[in-house]
RNA sequence: UCGGCAGUAGCUCAGCGGUAGAGCGUCCGACUGUUAAUCGGAUGGUCGUAGGUUCGAUCCCUACCUGCCGAGCCA
C-alpha cells in the first residue's frame, strides 16, 4: 500500500501560467531593475495589523489562477500564506504581464494594499500594485497541487519543505524544542551535552553505528547520553542532554528513524516517583505551549485539539506492568481492540516484554498519556534500580502516548550501589574496563538518582497527529532514506 | 531479518496474451472572484531489471532490485 498526501489543499490549482523562456517581453527592463534595492516592509503573519496600508512583501508564488482580466497570486513568505489579486484595470500593462508570467515557486517583491476580505481564508488579501520578479526559475516545479506518494515527496523533501504541511509540522517542532528548554530552565536544570562518539555501548553493540578511527581503532555513534548525563547530575544536580542520537536498528515502522533527537534529563538525588512526576510536568507543559502558540498550525494539519486536552492537564494514569497485562488480556478477550491493532494479537505472559500492539492497547485505554511502571528487571537495562518491595521488578517506567503513537519516554531510577551495579555489569557480560569511569560515580558520593529519555520526533508526531515520524524532522534518515 | 502489498507518462493511477489509456501537471488560447476554477487545443512512455513459457509478453512463470505497510527492537 502506498501512503498518499494531498497537496491540493496546500497549493491551489493553477489555471494558466507563463513560461520561463517568454520572460523577455513586456516590461522586463523596468521590472527587473535593481530588485535588490526593494525591501519587504512587513510579513504575511503581520498583515492584519496593516489593513488599509500599502506594503511590500518578499514572497514566493505557491500557485496562481487566472480568469482573463484578473490574476490570483497565492503567496507565501515563510511566515504565512496570503492571496494577492491583480486586476487588469488597476495596474499597468507591464505589471499585469509580470504577474501573468510568474511561475510556481518563483520569488518576487509584491507591493499592494492590504484589504480585509471575508472571502479570503485568512481574512486578509492583498490588492497588488507592483510585481518585481527576483531572478527566474530554471526548471518546472515538480510538486503539483495534487496527490503525491510519500516516496516522491521525500525525494523532493528540500522543496516539499516549502508547503503548508511541512511548514506547520516543523513550526510545531520549533515550538516543542523551545518549550523543552524553557521548561528545564524554569526547573533549574543545566543543559549538559554528551559526546556523540563513544567507545562502548550502554546496552548492546548491535544497535550501534561503527566509526573507523583511522584504521587503528573503532568508535561508535552514541545511542544515548545517559551514562554521561549521570556524571553531569552528580556535578550539577539537574541536567538534561538535547541532541541527535543514532540507532542502527533495521526498523521500518512509522515510529523509527536511524537518527533522531532525544532529550535525557538526569537528576541527583532523585527517585522513581519524582522521576515520573517530572515526566508528567514536562509533557503537559510542552502540550500546553503548543496549544497556546501553534493553533494555526494544528488547525492547518486538521488536528483535533480536544484529544490533546487531557495531556495538557496532567494527572496521567499510572499502571504497573502487571496491571497492564490484565488490561491487555481483558481487552483481547472482549474483542475491544483499537483499529490499528491486528485481530490476532496475543496476551502477554508475565516476564515477557510488551510489543508495540500491546502498548497501543494500553495507550488507547486512556484519554491522555499513560505511564507503565515496574517492568520485570530481567527484560530491562542493567543499570535500573530494583524495586525494594519486589526485587524481580525494576523501578522504571515507559510513557505511552495515546492513539497508537507508542512509547515516547523510557526512564528509571538508576542503581546507586557500587557492588550491585558492578555485579549487574558482570552478569550481563559487559566489559568491566569500559565502565570503570561509570562505576567511579558510585565509588564516590553516590546518591539515588533517576532520569529518562524522550524521543522528540515521536512527541511531535503525536501532538501534530501525523502518521509517520519521518515528517517530524526536516531531513529524515532511515534505512531507505539518506537524501536529500 | 521475517510477513503482506506494489513498481505503466513529470505526478496519481486504470488497463490488456496481439506494439498503451485517463485525470492532473506543462505549453498555446478564452474568461473580472478563483480556492484541486472552467472550456478548447497541444505535449507527454525502454510498462523496475534479467531470464523463461509462447507465433507473439507490459500482461503468465522464476529470480533479482526498489519502495510502501506491519512484526521484532526501541525513543
Amino acid at each position: 500500500m502506498t501512503a498518499h498526501i494531498d497537496t491540493a489543499q496546500e497549493q491551489n490549482k493553477s489555471a494558466s501560467s507563463g513560461s520561463n523562456h517568454r520572460r523577455t517581453i513586456g516590461g522586463q527592463a523596468r521590472l527587473a531593475a535593481m530588485p535588490s534595492e526593494i525591501a519587504a516592509t512587513t510579513t504575511i503573519r503581520d498583515l492584519k495589523q496593516h489593513i488599509g496600508e500599502t506594503v511590500t512583501l518578499g514572497a514566493w508564488l505557491t500557485d496562481k489562477s487566472g480568469k482573463g482580466k484578473i490574476q490570483f497570486l497565492k503567496l507565501r513568505d515563510g511566515t504565512g500564506f496570503v492571496q494577492g489579486t491583480v486586476f487588469k484595470g488597476d495596474v499597468t500593462e507591464d505589471v499585469f504581464e509580470a504577474a501573468k508570467r510568474l511561475t510556481q515557486e518563483q520569488a518576487a517583491w509584491i507591493t499592494g494594499e492590504v484589504r480585509a476580505d471575508e472571502r479570503a481564508p485568512g481574512g486578509v488579501e492583498l490588492s497588488v500594485r507592483e510585481v518585481t520578479p527576483i531572478g527566474e526559475n530554471h526548471a518546472d516545479y515538480p510538486i503539483t497541487p495534487k496527490e503525491h506518494g510519500i516516496e516522491f515527496l521525500m525525494d523532493n523533501r528540500h522543496l516539499w519543505l516549502r508547503h503548508r504541511r511541512p511548514w506547520a509540522v516543523l513550526r510545531v517542532r520549533d515550538c516543542v524544542q523551545r518549550a523543552i528548554t524553557t521548561f528545564f530552565h524554569g526547573e533549574g536544570f543545566v543543559r549538559f551535552d554528551a559526546p556523540f562518539f563513544t567507545p562502548n555501548a550502554a546496552e548492546d553493540t548491535t544497535e550501534l553505528f561503527e566509526i573507523d578511527l583511522f584504521g587503528e581503532d573503532k568508535a561508535y555513534l552514541s545511542q544515548t547520553g545517559q551514562l554521561h548525563a549521570e556524571a553531569g547530575a552528580m556535578a550539577f544536580g539537574k541536567v538534561y542532554t538535547f541532541g541527535p542520537t543514532f540507532r542502527a536498528e533495521k526498523s521500518k515502522t512509522r515510529r523509527h528513524l536511524l537518527e533522531f533527537w532525544m532529550i535525557e534529563p538526569e537528576v541527583a538525588p532523585s527517585n522513581h516517583e519524582q522521576n515520573m512526576a517530572l515526566q508528567e510536568r514536562m509533557i503537559s507543559f510542552i502540550v500546553r505551549q503548543v496549544l497556546a502558540e501553534c493553533a494555526t498550525e494544528l488547525e492547518l494539519l486538521g488536528r483535533d485539539v480536544s484529544r490533546l486536552q487531557g495531556a495538557a492537564e496532567g494527572n496521567y494514569p499510572r499502571v504497573t506492568y502487571t496491571e497492564a497485562l490484565d488490561i491487555i488480556r481483558r481487552r483481547i478477550e472482549a474483542g475491544d481492540l483499537p483499529d490499528n491493532v491486528q485481530a490476532d494479537v496475543q496476551p502477554v505472559e508475565w516476564g515477557d516484554d510488551l510489543g508495540a500492539p500491546h502498548e497501543t492497547i494500553v495507550g488507547s485505554s486512556f484519554d491522555r498519556p499513560v505511564m507503565i511502571e515496574k517492568y520485570p528487571a530481567a527484560i530491562k537495562a542493567f543499570y535500573m534500580q530494583p524495586d525494594p518491595a519486589d526485587p524481580r521488578l525494576a523501578l522504571c517506567d515507559d510513557m505511552i502516548a495515546p492513539d497508537g503513537y507508542g512509547e515516547i519516554i523510557g526512564g528509571s531510577e538508576r542503581i546507586h550501589d557500587y557492588g550491585l551495579l558492578k555485579s549487574r555489569i558482570e552478569a550481563q557480560g559487559l566489559p568491566l574496563e569500559a565502565f570503570e569511569w561509570y562505576l567511579d560515580l558510585r565509588r564516590v558520593g553516590s546518591v539515588p538518582h533517576a532520569g529518562y529519555g524522550m524521543g522528540l520526533e515521536r512527541v511531535i508526531a503525536w501532538i501534530t497527529g501525523i502518521d509517520h515520524i519521518r515528517e517530524a524532522i526536516p531531513f529524515p534518515r532511515m534505512l531507505t532514506r539518506m537524501r536529500p
